[in-house]
DNA sequence: CTGCACTGGGATGGAAGGTG
DNA sequence: CACCTTCCATCCCAGTGCAG
């Protein structure tokens, strides 16, 4: 079950349910659009990221807006990047290295902050005893500031959250939030920031990643993830990360998971 | 906040094609 | 050969704007 702690690879990946780090291999990807606030950072080599098919930007440091399609290249083989969920943070009390940012953005500083806490993280990060909200404390000095949700709306956020395999409909998390179908579409995107639909196939994209580790066949993870087959499954894996499920797996071989505590997708304990 | 009409695209699954 | 990805056709869920 545990895959061996490689030291030495630097390649670490730390899961909580609002908040990434990823340090390890970038692959090739296509146009990917991710469900989080992502945060790259540069380690060896300047990464290159475009949007829209437009001219390519070499940068340290690049900071892109949940759900929005880009393009993101570099000459080493390893890539960092920070990925916030973008229903957990309020966008006007973000700090200002990503508030209001789209493309590159030039801070030394914080460049060399991450890079000293990725540096930290894959020697001791298996060792320490890391909770969800010291991510925040590593990375930035402090909590972020969480995003106020309508009570309804957040309760219906937690249920897809804790159980992003489960095909909840629209409708009967309409019902739940004790909301009308269209006032609850209405209501969660303008919540949320994204509509109903496309934040669920995020949050079960995403549940991919706890998974990435572990060697079992393509079809089965689909299945545990949520997917009717895997078809629709590297369809979708494809259109998020912008990589073939395959690629992803063979890519995170040797890749630390820290901070996983419980595994996600069933039942609460106790 | 509800109800409604219109519509686009995500969800789906069979089958063919590709890859190691 | 097993497994994975792409292609394609179908369907209905959900996105949206608006009247009330």
């Amino acid at each position: 079950m545990a895959p061996g702690a490689r030291a030495g690879t630097g390649r670490v990946m730390w899961l909580t349910p609002e908040r990434l780090f990823y340090a390890g291999l970038l692959g090739s990807p296509s146009v990917r659009t991710m469900g989080g606030l992502l945060i790259y950072v540069a380690l060896r080599a300047p990464i290159r990221i475009r949007f829209d098919g437009g001219p390519w930007a070499s940068t340290e440091l690049a900071v892109v807006p949940a759900y929005m399609p880009h393009s993101v290249a570099c000459d080493d083989r390893m890539i960092c990047d920070l990925g916030l969920e973008a229903e957990s943070i309020d966008l006007a009390r973000l700090p200002s290295v990503i508030r209001g940012r789209a493309g590159p953005v030039d801070d030394a500083a914080f460049v060399r902050h991450v890079r000293q806490a990725h540096a930290y993280l894959s020697e001791r990060g298996r060792e320490l005893d890391l909770q969800a909200d010291s991510f925040d404390q590593i990375f930035f000095g402090h909590a972020l500031a969480p995003r106020r949700l309508d009570p309804r709306i957040e309760a219906v956020v937690q249920r897809i959250r804790n159980a992003p395999s489960a095909t909840a409909t629209a409708e009967s998390c309409a019902a739940s939030a004790h909301l009308s179908f269209s006032r609850f579409l209405h209501l969660f995107k303008e919540e949320v920031g994204t509509p109903f639909r496309s934040f669920r196939t995020w949050k079960r994209a995403r549940s991919l990643l706890h998974y990435v580790t572990q060697d079992s066949n393509l079809a089965h993870v689909a299945l545990d993830t949520g997917y009717p087959d895997s078809t629709h499954f590297s369809h979708s894996i494809r259109q998020v990360y912008g990589l073939k499920p395959s690629d992803i797996f063979a890519g995170s071989r040797k890749l630390a998971l820290i901070g996983e505590r419980v595994a996600v997708g069933d039942g609460m304990p106790g």
